[in-house]
DNA sequence: ATAATTGCAAAGTCTTTGCAGTTTG
DNA sequence: CAAACTGCAAAGACTTTGCAATTAT
């Protein structure tokens, strides 16, 4: 191993799994260490997949669905729509926006506090509350508005 | 026919199609007056090809995916993730954003102008410039609000 | 005429599911 | 041991594509 993931990170989050009556297999402790490793990154169920069987050849890709759906379930993780692509998940820790580029496909993080005009506005207005978020914005980044002109 | 949208909104929407180089024919002009008819719905394709199959039963569903594709190049429709299901098409009049409940499904129509702030914010601070809305926001709506508790 | 568009069927991508066997607590 | 989890293969949902025939301009 190069320079995995703490052990001490995976154990919190293992924790977690086992708080909400989950169980701990290798399977899930494999895809938390990917999740970990790729922190930062927007890694799609068969990045994970992939990671995953680096160590462990036999883990199946629809496992680690499944275990990225258990976890999503228990707020661990989130899964996010960055655009027509397949779904992108990571840690909840963290918890970030991201706008993409129509023209590049650059993925911007932007700041979890983002939408909290927004969300004022919708719960005081209609009263609905914005939950983590889930999708991401499109647009243009800087680069190709300039190249646009 | 009972009350079908007018034939000169259909007729203004055609028009914009000739202009970018597209041809007039029976099924972009059944796709069209469909999207007009569901106004303020959130239709997938599928149910497009529903509504246009009641008058022109021979419209498959893949012209309707291909006439849908060359509206939003043309920038006559817009389509939007509403959530995990299929995409929705809407004409590009009359822009605004969706907010869709994960306790209910609901789906409410958010005012055009709720992500000037953020727009804003996202020109200065990084230079991006965000486009038309593609995402729904997912949160809780207020009965599931006051049902939670 | 000729380039765009269509119907159809087939394939593609991403994700879920049924089931029998294995493992965890 | 019982319930949870897994691998595998198959199916499912949604969308795209190749191609030959048709149609708009």
């Amino acid at each position: 191993m190069v320079h995995g993931p703490p052990t001490q990170a995976i154990d919190d989050v293992l924790a977690l799994v086992r708080e909400g009556g989950g169980r701990v297999t290798t399977a899930r402790r494999a895809v938390i260490a990917a999740l970990l490793d790729g922190s930062g990154e927007h890694l799609t169920a068969e990045d994970v997949a992939e990671r995953v069987q680096r160590q462990h050849p036999d883990v199946h890709l629809s496992t680690v669905y499944r275990t990225l759906d258990a976890l999503d379930d228990l707020g661990v993780t989130n899964h996010v729509h960055l655009g027509h692509g397949p779904s992108t998940y990571h840690l909840a820790t963290d918890p970030h926006h991201h706008a993409v580029c129509n023209g590049c496909g650059t993925v911007v993080h932007l700041p979890a506090d983002l939408f909290d005009g927004v969300a004022e506005r919708l719960r005081a207005g209609v009263g609905f509350e914005l939950t983590a978020p889930h999708f991401s914005l499109p647009g243009r980044c800087a680069d190709c508005v300039s190249a646009d002109r």
